[in-house]
DNA sequence: TGTCAAGAGGATTTCGATATTGCGCGGCAA
DNA sequence: TTGCCGCGCAATATCGAAATCCTCTTGACA
């Protein structure tokens, strides 16, 4: 038990949580043979796990020459983060509209688990903590959550993803640039809470558009090195 | 040759086409072994081609029940409106702020091959003629060309194929209500060419639930038969 | 020396069969 | 009659090998 319901799913996990944790890097091969060994089944499994990861977009196909994780690049980032402010503030602005009192408990909660949660972790300091990623995720999860248009919502969430595979690159956002991620955040609350769409939605595209321009700075230094 | 590279592909477009032509209906379940005899070959393939479908949203799979085509409801098609309306509404702001003069060539163009065809086909009156679905399709494509961001684009047109279920199962549009479609075509080109970005944005909004209702009556009708 | 063709090797794609899972029918006991 | 347990069937999920395709290398020929 503990197990998910089929095979394919448990790969699909297990190789979106490597990728998203670094542990596989942007733009390496996958090669059946290595996947098989490594999660002991086979080359059937494999594919339907590589298949949910492309249609998530952190893998990408051509055929007959195999998969690889989606490289990354500043273009791409740009795009992504265009493409985040857009829509991920049209969803914010209607979940604020419809949001009821249930919504703003669970905001409420989440945020303050996110305001209490270091944000750098004990062990390696120059990575982010697997905890402040999960509770950064909740919370913006959370703003979203009262969004009533299901395809929206759930196209907003899937660039979400996409973009986490990014911010692993970066390290603790906080101390790049002297941002105040967490003024950010409560301020965010606080919009959403008075019913201030417009306003929150300002603050939401500033706070995307201020960690693509951490990130796109890291990757530089990174890239030149 | 005009064979695809693999064969998942080729029965990808093959049962993709099946559904969107309305040979296979909404909510119907999808067995392996129908399917592999229906495009000889075997399961593994099958199973591709539905992978390939699923993330589309045009097939919904549950694990270890198979799958099935994606039923539609007039809950579904609200949703699938709104998002249209907000997401392509915005896809096509961008367009015409973006837009060259590539761009207005390969819409008119566009328009004029809708323009000049019809919409019943000659032998069953009833279901829109098949040239005049392509060419509707690409002029709305036309219009949304000119967005420079590729996600956003990506998802709208990922939209309208959803859409693209339902409208099947209405009869030529005109026909309902007193529309004049083609009006509403050339009033969006207008608008578009002029750079008027908010009323071509309206008058998109407008044709989306326009046709969304004439969709959801048909359907209505054919539920309480 | 440069170009092209053929072949070996490695990787992906496809196959057919086996293992596993879920569902329904029938029997048995209360 | 009703409710529950277990067996059998059908459908899906998984496997491992065979077939196919791509790439890189080697060698011959102009």
């Amino acid at each position: 038990m503990g197990g998910t319901a089929t095979r394919g799913e448990q790969v699909y996990v297990l190789l979106r949580a490597d990728i998203l944790s670094g542990r596989v890097l942007p733009g390496t091969k996958l090669r059946f043979a290595d996947l098989t060994t490594r999660y002991d089944c086979s080359t059937s499994v494999v594919r339907e796990g590589l298949s949910r990861l492309t249609e998530q977009g952190l893998v990408q196909s051509e055929p007959q020459h195999g998969f690889r994780v989606t490289p990354v690049s500043e273009d791409d980032l740009e795009d992504l983060t265009t493409a985040r402010c857009e829509l991920e503030g049209l969803v914010l602005r209607m979940s604020i509209e419809h949001g009821d009192i249930a919504w703003e408990s669970a905001l409420v909660a989440a945020h303050h688990a996110l305001d209490r949660t270091a944000m750098e972790s004990d062990g390696d300091p120059v990575v982010m903590s697997e905890e402040w990623t999960q509770a950064h995720s909740r919370f913006h999860g959370a703003l979203l959550a009262a969004c009533p248009n299901h395809r929206l919502r759930t196209m907003a969430l899937s660039l979400r993803d996409a973009a986490e595979l990014y911010r692993r690159w970066s390290g603790p956002i906080g101390h790049d640039q002297h941002r105040d991620v967490r003024g950010e955040h409560r301020a965010l609350v606080g919009a959403a809470l008075r019913g201030d769409a417009a306003e929150a939605v300002r603050l939401l595209e500033d706070h995307l558009r201020r960690t693509t321009r951490a990130l796109g700075a890291r990757e530089h230094a990174m890239s030149t090195r």
